[in-house]
DNA sequence: TTTT
DNA sequence: TTTT
């Protein structure tokens, strides 16, 4: 079982954190990915793809990132379902993203600037 | 601007192809993929992705598979929205697959297994 | 910068774990991985990549593996050099994994099947 | 059995094309991807990957790039073996490229901007 | 043999 | 509800 999602794109808005009940930073975003080809009227489409973003990757989007900013997003499509006020049943499809990557960001300012091991 | 998309997982539901009013074919399925971890309440979840598959590989993986394949999917997520009976927007994210890889065959009846160039 | 590698194919060998100086487990691996396709010559043909894997999947990987399993590796191509006994620059590429999955296991005996938070 | 590899980087020199002796364009070109953490040391490290690009995807890299262009890459991992001049066997692996995105260039001018078909 |  |  293998599920992921690799996107580069821009943020539709500015980014914004908020926290569930337990305290976990979260963050929800549209990304907009054109896409490489014109349809067959000619037309340059576009998608808009809803994600979460969480803990650490959250704050940092925040933090790093605005309307319009060009970021690599990793992480996993996963799909819920929920009933709306009538009744009926709605089913959401998300990409739910453990990484962010800051891609107008200059390498020296990047938030995931932090120490890993080395390969030895 | 990049937007992929591997999954690996099993079908929901014997595959079928429809043709487009053009006459390419296309096929709806959703792909079963178990998440590798359990939740908080212990339970084990799976996510369940709507994906259209194009040309001969909906027509491949309808010779090749039924309920409870396993393929590997290659494609990228899409969305798109439209009006409901009532006038509501509706807004759909869905996996557009360009190829898919079939899991449980061995090699030598795999229907992809047509000529390609070699490196030179 | 993006740099993601999904791959799904099969051991060369029984895995075995070793330490770095400092303690931390790796593993070192090949995956045999089929081509989707016959070359020109109409022979199908195989890609044996090398691949280092870390930490607690170096761990779970030796414990639930063998020669001939199949399995799921997500990781980053990494390059580095050395000079050989001659002095010659050897240049190196191979693939650091950070998750494995065990694809021929049933979900109930997965090694990774740990606790992790919920979507809100 | 999947072999699937992206990457956004950067083109370490001018591209240049090639052609197979039976006409076929190709082009190799190394791309810098730049980790997106400091190593043990506080050293920001690069991974160079070598790539073979082939056919129009070849022609239009050489087109559009140069030495330091942004490119997003989607290919697979292939391996391969020869004897040096001393006989030595020299196990190669390296990316084969199928396509590529150009990133710094605005969507108006980017060369992949052909027609393709419309999802129903 | 390395890019910003 | 959409970005360059």
């Amino acid at each position: 079982m293998i599920n992921q999602v690799t996107l580069v794109g821009r943020l539709t808005k500015d980014p914004e954190v908020k926290y569930t009940a337990d305290g976990r930073p979260f963050l929800n975003m549209t990304i907009a990915v054109n896409r490489p080809y014109r349809n067959q009227q000619g037309v340059a489409e576009t998608d808009f793809i809803y994600c979460t973003v969480w803990n650490k990757s959250a704050e940092n989007t925040a933090k790093y990132c605005q309307k319009g900013s060009l970021v690599g997003v990793l992480g996993t499509i996963q799909t819920r379902n929920y009933e709306d006020k009538e009744g009926k049943k709605i089913y959401v499809t998300e990409v739910s993203v453990h990484t962010v990557r800051f891609m107008d960001k200059k390498r020296s300012d990047s938030s995931e600037l932090l120490p890993i091991l080395t390969i030895p």
